[in-house]
DNA sequence: TTGAAAGCGCTAACAA
DNA sequence: TTGTTAGCGCTTTCAA
């Protein structure tokens, strides 16, 4: 025997004894095959280690056997970041138990945009889940049109795709402004992220409703650009606009710890003198000064609920769009039980 | 025109008024075809927007055109890891310049490690990068006997592949260790990694190393697991055995977090009575109390490099394993001038 | 330099 | 329930 030429569906059919296509089938249980048969092929896969020839498979089909994860974004930069990590796992997690493998696309430079593009226009997947990092990405609309089955993660800011998956950031934005007005502050300032981004409007408009139903104003607003020295950036432009503030929901959380950086610094004590809420929980809110209380979103599930969705699709049903909830996490930085041990 | 059916090699050839071989060789830009049928094919591939199908390619070259990334692990959420992702970046900014493909494979099921397997017997990848978070993984020494091409990321603890890219964790860690030296310090413990993993074991050598070269004492050590709560019950077995200790180097930034803590509750200042340096640095190390100091390894090189020696492989040269440096990064845990500005 | 033709390994329509 | 046959779209000898 020929130690290196791979095992075909012929060798199989040989060793079982029967036709190609008896052995065809049985490898795809489908019907029309006596148990006899059946077992004997089953057998030959086994004794031969048979594995079906992905390429062979996808041509005669039609159908490659993997969906793509893509991500769209101006910044390489952005996906060096855990959320995009755990977005994946949870993305793999319902893949491993399908026969789809995942391929992962950064669509960062033009080569990778154009790839991407003709991914969609050619049906070199059998699915596309799109994380769209940017407002306005041409891709995000080509990608609607394209007959490949798509699935959003997250909203584009400027249109509502049919299918999508996305955290409640508005709700989460809102829950944030509630627990301010809920401990007392009444002059309630946000630092709101990119506004070319859906979780960046929709926090906004989170703050702005929660602030409506409770009477408040809503006009201590300054943009900042979800990045730690934006938030910064943003504190200081906040405090000298409205010194009288007493607390500010901002909505990320490295945006928040450039804020209690700022904060610290013009000798503002936290919660005390303002008390502060951010956005997505990372690691590090745990271990601020004073630790951040912020808005948990479920980033795993958003993967999971994405990979699930396009299963859905891929097999002919239609979904209904999913919005996961968000909750919050109460930490020092809005309650002042215990400022800080060392006080 | 019928517009769902896609545009194939004939359609062009048809449209250029050539055959299809000679098509193909423009394609795949091979020789033998004149300038005024390279142009006119060209062309033709310009106005019908043709794109070669992958998988009917696949078949006929018996390349499959896409590489895996396969980590390797007990626990899935190892994966939730900023680490994870950056090396998905680093390997994507290579790829992006080939015509190969990136696909994800997180083996931590039983079913996603017979994937892989699969996957390495029966070339269904050009290239593998593995990287192995557990010790003794089977799937290693498998991937070093396939003939497909395989990268490690790190080593195993077990054996030492043909071809890696690794940190230079032992290096690192004897940076680590001699800073605590060149700042005074004589009593120096440590936290190490888990053993039945390369960073760990390497880690713990440079810190003997180190120790050994500086003639002090290296047996003040406890083993950890890399978390934060395992940090934090090692430093409190250190204590407990080696209380005169006055400095420790911690295998991992989680675990020294948790070290921290252990600290604090135990009233030991830092870096007053013990001085701490961890190893990652990952983004919370700026912002713990105080900010710790650190190694940093380049992780998107890490990614860089596995994609680069993987091409490399793929073209049929041979490359050297490669160990990339490390440095020191110096913050407040070790050095005293301002312990802590609230002070 | 060119084109015809065989074949990669598989599936599926058809006939038996 | 079976097997025969014709492709899927591409590359690659081979002969012209």
């Amino acid at each position: 025997m020929n130690p290196s030429r791979p095992v075909t569906l012929d060798d199989v059919a040989r060793r079982a004894g029967v036709s190609r296509s008896a052995a065809s089938r049985v490898i795809n249980n489908a019907p029309h095959v006596s148990k006899a048969k059946r077992d004997a092929v089953l057998r030959a896969v086994h004794d031969l280690g048979y594995v079906p020839n992905a390429s062979a498979r996808a041509l005669a089909t039609n159908q490659v056997g993997a969906v793509v994860l893509a991500l769209s974004a101006e910044d390489p930069q952005v996906f060096a970041d855990p959320f995009f990590a755990e977005v994946i796992v949870g993305v793999t997690s319902v893949l491993e138990e399908t026969d789809l493998e995942l391929m992962v696309m950064l669509a960062t430079s033009a080569r990778g945009q154009t790839r991407l593009e003709q991914l969609l226009r050619t049906r070199q997947a059998d699915g596309v889940m799109l994380m769209s990092m940017h407002g306005d990405d041409p891709i995000a609309r080509l990608a609607e049109q394209s007959d490949v089955p798509v699935v959003f993660g997250g909203r584009p800011v400027n249109f509502e795709p049919r299918y999508y998956v996305d955290a409640d950031n508005r709700g989460g934005a809102r829950l944030a402004t509630e627990h301010l007005v809920a401990i007392g502050r009444r002059r309630i300032a946000t630092i709101t992220g990119r506004m070319d981004e859906g979780a960046g409007t929709a926090r906004y408009k989170g703050y702005q409703e929660a602030l409506a139903v409770a009477g408040l104003d809503a006009g201590r607003v300054v943009h900042g650009d979800f990045t730690e020295d934006g938030g910064g950036r943003a504190m200081a432009e906040l405090l000298a606009r409205h010194p009288d503030l007493d607390a500010v929901f901002v909505a990320s959380d490295q945006m928040a710890i450039g804020a209690l950086r700022v904060l610290k610094d013009a000798g503002k004590s936290v919660p005390g003198h303002v008390a502060v809420v951010g956005f997505n929980d990372i690691a590090t809110a745990r271990h601020t000064a004073p630790p951040l209380t912020t808005i948990s979103q479920p980033i795993q599930s958003l993967g999971h609920e994405m990979a699930r969705m396009l299963l859905t699709l891929t097999s002919g049903d239609t979904p209904s769009p999913l919005i996961l909830p968000t909750r919050l996490v109460q930490r020092a930085s809005t309650t002042s039980t215990i400022t800080a041990r060392s006080a």
